[in-house]
DNA sequence: CCTTTTGTAATGCGTCACATTACAGAGTCA
DNA sequence: TGACTCTGTAATGTGACGCATTACAAAAGG
């Protein structure tokens, strides 16, 4: 089945699902969804560029806004960190 | 089916496990443990006794030393960082 | 007992999420 | 074209945290 295996390449940022899908989807400005979020403009910002990694308290906030799990996005930036920290670990 | 669903208590850390199963079955001393793994005798001690997070970094030292997976380390740490975060966030 | 192992405090370092403030570049629209 | 909105980004400060090193006292066990 090959399921969850150690990818070859640098697994998706969560940050790209929320710029490419999510919030387009919504139709909402950043600023408002930062709003929402209850978070600063910049942080949204800089998660949707990828700047900064999902922390447990966005995954939370991300998850009661859009009615999702906050696990998803969490295992999502466990595979952003674990890529980068094999990579650092190897070189 | 209920897996997976947002615990009652706060989930277990990955650091009892280390310390009662892990630990015990390699009968090894920490500071050997801390040896093949790499780090300081300290942040194994203080892992143990769940004063620090598993990190990314000690989830793949984890790994390689003990051929599991180091998600399964990461996602029992995220579970815990998720239960602290909701707390926090709620009261 | 004497040695090993362990818990823990102290200190320093580097990183990181987050807030606030500020400014410049784009886009929109009357 | 001028005014307004949205956005990217830099600057700065704060608190949290993982990790290393050093040191010491308590526990454990031959």
């Amino acid at each position: 089945m090959d399921t969850m295996r150690s990818p070859r390449r640098r697994p998706t940022h969560p940050g790209a699902i929320l710029r490419e899908d999510v919030l387009p989807a919504l139709k909402m400005t950043q600023a408002a969804f930062a709003d929402r979020l209850g978070v600063s403009r910049l942080s949204v910002s800089e998660l949707l560029h990828e700047k900064r990694a999902l922390s447990p308290g966005m995954a939370l906030r991300l998850a009661k806004l859009l009615d999702t799990t906050p696990e998803s996005w969490l295992s999502m930036q466990a595979a952003v960190d674990l890529w980068d920290e094999h990579v650092e670990l190897t070189e």
